[in-house]
DNA sequence: TTGGATGCAAAGCCTTTGCATACCT
DNA sequence: AGGTATGCAAAGGCTTTGCATCCAA
């Protein structure tokens, strides 16, 4: 984790943004609960257990800004926010992808390769260039089903 | 469309509501416009050419019903409001999927089966019954990659 | 000291809701 | 008549912005 940091540091200072003590925290609470999908508010309340005196706005620009730098990704999943993941856009990460329970909102997290056949299929017949893809799969998680 | 729009009216006797002409309107607004995914304001407007008087909050409370009876979808492509689609959730429909252009916004429609094999994975694995999915592919479009 | 970073409060946007009225059966 | 549908305005919820202050290089 250590390493992510500093990686960040780099990554900001390379653009002339600093990894100051907040955006440090902001950014810890999001590894720190990677599957977790935080909404900004609920990122804000865990920052507050270390910075009593941080404010909801400093939150929502650091997560603004690192979703520029593409160190996190927002995703919706229809609740009315957005909610925010770690995640770099490298091979590991590519075929992560989310089931939803549309019964009980449990977010389960995923993974198929399901895009290498469908990248040339898109730039062969739409002259479309794929940088990424989210595939989201609604249904019945097992807990709900057994009810 | 006509056949559409009497099945809709029948589906909705059935629940006790009333395909009313405001009603009536607001979806063929969908059906007329069915590759434009329109916001809920951009379909208010449409209404409104026919029904000066009509009410921003009727549109939207006619869309949540259609949305409730499965005759319309909502998609969020990450503008900030929800866009909306007529697309009854039949066989047809199912590998219904879109394009997003990074650049321009420009929304492609695209279809690919991907999920016979994922489905059987999903509830094999994490014992998890798939209802429906949704799959985006960003990237940059023809008409911006020449550019 | 100088520009970015921050906290606070206000403003913005999209959407929902309350309520009185209008409509239809 | 009785309940649904509607228009209008207000309220809500999440997010962004303005501005004065703070901070670090």
């Amino acid at each position: 984790m250590e390493k992510i940091i500093s990686e960040a540091a780099e990554k900001l200072k390379a653009l002339d943004f600093k990894l100051t003590a907040r955006r440090e925290m902001t950014l810890r609470v999001l590894l720190e609960n990677r599957d977790k999908h935080l909404s900004a508010e609920e990122v804000y309340n865990l920052v507050k257990l270390e910075a009593a005196d941080v404010g909801l706005a400093t939150v929502y620009r650091a997560l603004e800004l690192f979703q520029e730098l593409g160190l996190i990704r927002a995703i919706d999943f229809g609740d009315g926010r957005k909610r925010y993941e770690y995640g770099i856009e490298d091979d590991s990460d590519l075929h992560h992808h989310h089931l939803i329970c549309t019964k009980c909102g449990r977010i389960i997290e995923f993974n198929v390769d399901l895009i290498n056949e469908i990248e040339s299929r898109i730039k062969r017949e739409h002259n479309f260039t794929m940088t990424s893809h989210q595939l989201k799969i609604f249904g019945i998680c097992s807990e709900c089903s057994g009810k």
